[in-house]
DNA sequence: TTTGCTAATGAAAACCATTTCCATTTATAA
DNA sequence: TTATAAATGGAAATGGTTTTCATTAGCAAA
């Protein structure tokens, strides 16, 4: 999968990906939106500029996205699939999330990142070597409470 | 909520549930079978001793014991979820997994998980913290591609 | 620019894991 | 033993996601 050239305009060309008007406002969409957008909610956005995109392009292209690695797909127990762009340069950065298993609020953090990110590419080179495993992403969340749910008990 | 006495029978009663034949069928099967079970899976094992018991009171048992902090229910991308005792006790200990996304093949792992113990919980105490939010539980998760897919390619 | 090929698309239908409904059964404490 | 509410099973409903298929539109080549 020789998909890393710069921009995702060249990285959809070079996979044999079409570049078209509704991928692009997808694209855009999901650059432009922070948070943790369902498929649902990325199509409302994209509905609002093209009325003629349809769900289920949103759908498809979401799974191109996520597997020329632009995209990570999430999993908060809601029900629904929510999505993440990958982008080293975005302002938010490396980040995870907290799940609140009560109300599904979700909290962004990054504090001990760095310490994290080291301690991950320790272990993504070692299970690389031991199970040949080639790595493309990791996950970490933390499940709980938060404050406002910890009051309800 | 104060579920936490030893045994799951004490922290059933403690936590108002009933111990039923179905309960403690499902405990069963959870805590002898290794691997990743999905309900339906559950359910068949279940059922080849308990004609009677449903899929619908797997599904119900299973949100009780994931409540109660004795279950951990994962997705792996395969379109249902999976679920895991979580168990100190148990021979295998805690771990991660390796997700390929290809074949949805898991791999079990427990490398660097001293250290990673220690950033998890030194992260969670200053998330705690930080956003007063109760921690219960976390993720871990790789995803790429397993040795036989990468060859595919 | 035009053409031809094939990927991409939209709308509707299908899919299918999970949840809900409701009448019946059962665990448990009095 | 009895009363009560929780637990249950089976069927139906739910709802996010995928598939189908006829049509449209990228884009490479002429």
């Amino acid at each position: 999968m020789p998909c890393n050239k710069f921009g995702w305009h060249g990285k959809f060309k070079e996979c044999g990906y079409r570049v078209t008007v509704g991928r692009k406002e997808i694209l855009d969409v999901l650059t432009k939106t922070t948070g943790h957008l369902s498929a649902e909610e990325i199509y409302l956005k994209v509905h609002e500029k093209y009325q003629s995109i349809g769900l289920t392009t949103v759908y498809r292209t979401l799974d191109v996205l996520a597997s020329i690695g632009l995209l990570q797909k999430f999993d908060f127990g809601d029900g629904r699939a929510r999505y993440e762009i990958i982008d080293a340069t975005n302002e938010k950065g490396h980040h995870h999330h907290l799940v609140c298993t009560e109300c599904k609020r979700i909290i962004d953090y990054k504090d001990f990142i760095d310490e994290e990110v080291e301690l991950l590419r320790k272990t993504e080179k070692a299970l690389s070597e031991k199970y040949k495993f080639e790595i493309k992403n990791h996950l970490i969340q933390f499940y709980g409470l938060c404050s406002e749910c910890q009051e309800h008990r």
